[in-house]
RNA sequence: GUGGGUGUAGCUCAGUUGGUUAGAGCACCAGAUUGUGGCUCUGGGGGUCGUGGGUUCGAGUCCCAUCAUCCACCCCA
């Protein structure tokens, strides 16, 4: 062989891509249902973009991103997340004079260089909402509630929701300073990652998963109640709305973004059927973003959602495959050139009905084996005796039962008998 | 970037203390049925044993390297 595909990367066989085409699916009829409307963006962008929006210490930035030149000399990046670029777009394209909020939706390919593990790939796929323009704590509501709707539509039973707020620069300044003069004390005991963690970025430090840091952290101060007055309301706002709409959740104050343009409310929606890797979807309030990249004062919130962690939840729940629409007839051919079946296949699907025949001149037998095989549920039998007749014979591949039929009348014969069989 | 597991047919795997021409099941193709799928029976095609090097009279088997893949860490969807 050649080649193969990259590493961290794969390809999509038919019979999974019967899986996507449900999740687009639903993730349309779910935005829809919403009043979410679909955004398309590059996917690439200039690499500042990245850099400026989702932070340059962030791993993300730092030692993740697909970034190259191209020949023009610009600097560029395989997008690593969606919502840097939709915010672009919505600057750009001047969203703010549409409409306001502006609800919209993407999904695509993301492209991280990582170590493949379960769950993670190196191209993986994102479906994302945004929403400009409005602080309302009831559309922090609307945005999870949108997520969990999306992940009912979809059959999943076991996933959780964790909610949090990580604060904005007024009160995560102060706090940061806190949490490492506490730390400061547990040095000596922390895993070399947390000594790491506490000089680059130490709210890194409450999610470790190793139980030595954990038990030193017992009496940590906590994010959650050093919140400045603002983000304080909002947080029970955000809270108040969750329970007034019935939604189970739990606060995890541990809970850290690894965004740096996260403020107030950040969530995380998990399965727990999934590996190391259970997040299905992360998001939260961006409040300060489009200012980042030179905009007005503008608040968003969001989520991102891993189609392909879906996909292994769907699965590792049993959750049922999609039917596959297979074709409905087959024409088979005995005596009867290619191009001949091919005219007749070409009457049928000119009337609306799937329909294919054969290419490799095999045995009548043979071709019933290859419409079998793909499920397809009528073969039409043409053959010299029945065309001297000016017939085609109609099996039904289900119980066997054959039937002549006038072939002027044929495509309305199958399409009432598919329209009886449904 | 770090640690561990695994690489033999399209797939799942067997292969003895190193020993002739590397096997099975499933899948695929054909025949039994000269124009009829599924079930059964019979036959057939398909392998540089991941790659490179080493040890040996002899390597799928032992050693080293490398690549790929899986799992975990870091981080994230």
């Amino acid at each position: 062989m050649l080649t193969r595909v990259p590493r961290g990367t794969r390809d999509i066989l038919p019979e999974e891509a019967a899986w996507w085409q449900l999740l687009e699916e639903k993730i349309r009829t779910t935005c829809k249902l919403f009043g979410y409307q679909e955004i398309r963006t590059p996917v690439f962008e200039h690499t500042e973009l990245f850099t400026r929006s989702v932070g340059e210490v962030t791993d993300i930035v730092a030692k993740e991103m697909y970034t190259f030149t191209d020949r023009g000399d610009r600097q560029l990046t395989l997008r690593p997340e969606g919502t840097a670029s939709v915010a672009r777009a919505y600057l750009e394209n001047n969203l703010q004079a549409k409409a306001q909020p502006v609800k919209l939706y993407y999904t695509g390919p993301m492209f991280r260089y990582d170590r493949p593990q379960a769950g993670r790939y190196r191209q993986f796929h994102q479906f994302g909402v945004e929403v400009f323009g409005s602080q309302d704590a009831a559309v922090d509501a609307e945005v999870i509630l949108l997520a969990l709707f999306f992940f009912s539509a979809l059959g999943l039973k076991e996933f959780s929701l964790q909610v949090n707020s990580v604060g904005c620069p007024r009160c995560r300044g102060p706090y940061r300073g806190k949490l490492q003069e506490y730390l400061k004390e547990q040095l000596s005991g922390l895993c070399s990652d947390c000594a790491e963690r506490y000089e680059k970025n130490p709210l890194r430090v409450l999610d470790c998963k190793k139980k030595s840091c954990q038990g030193l952290l017992a009496g940590v101060p906590l994010l959650t109640d050093s919140l400045c007055h603002e983000c304080e309301e909002h947080f029970k706002a955000v809270c108040g709305a969750l329970d007034e709409l019935g939604v189970e959740y739990e606060i995890n104050p541990r809970l850290v973004r690894g965004l740096d343009y996260y403020t107030k409310t950040a969530f995380e929606i998990i399965s727990p059927a999934l590996g190391a890797q259970s997040s299905i979807c992360g998001g939260g309030r961006y409040d300060n973003l489009i200012a980042t990249i030179g905009g007005p004062d503008i608040p968003g919130i969001g989520f991102a959602v891993g189609i392909e962690r879906v996909l292994l939840a769907l699965q590792k729940e049993n959750v049922p495959a999609p039917a596959e629409n297979a074709t409905a007839v087959f024409v088979a051919r005995a005596g009867v050139s290619s191009v001949q079946a091919l005219q007749l296949t070409m009457e049928l699907r000119r009337a609306g009905l799937p329909a294919e025949t054969d290419f490799l001149g095999r045995s009548l037998k043979a071709q019933l084996k290859y419409a079998d095989k793909k499920g397809i549920r009528y073969a039409v039998l043409l053959g010299a005796e029945e065309l001297q007749k000016g017939q085609a014979a109609v099996r039904d591949m289900r119980d066997g039962t054959q039937q002549a039929v006038d072939l002027p009348g044929l495509a309305d014969y199958l399409a009432a008998q598919l329209k009886e069989a449904e």
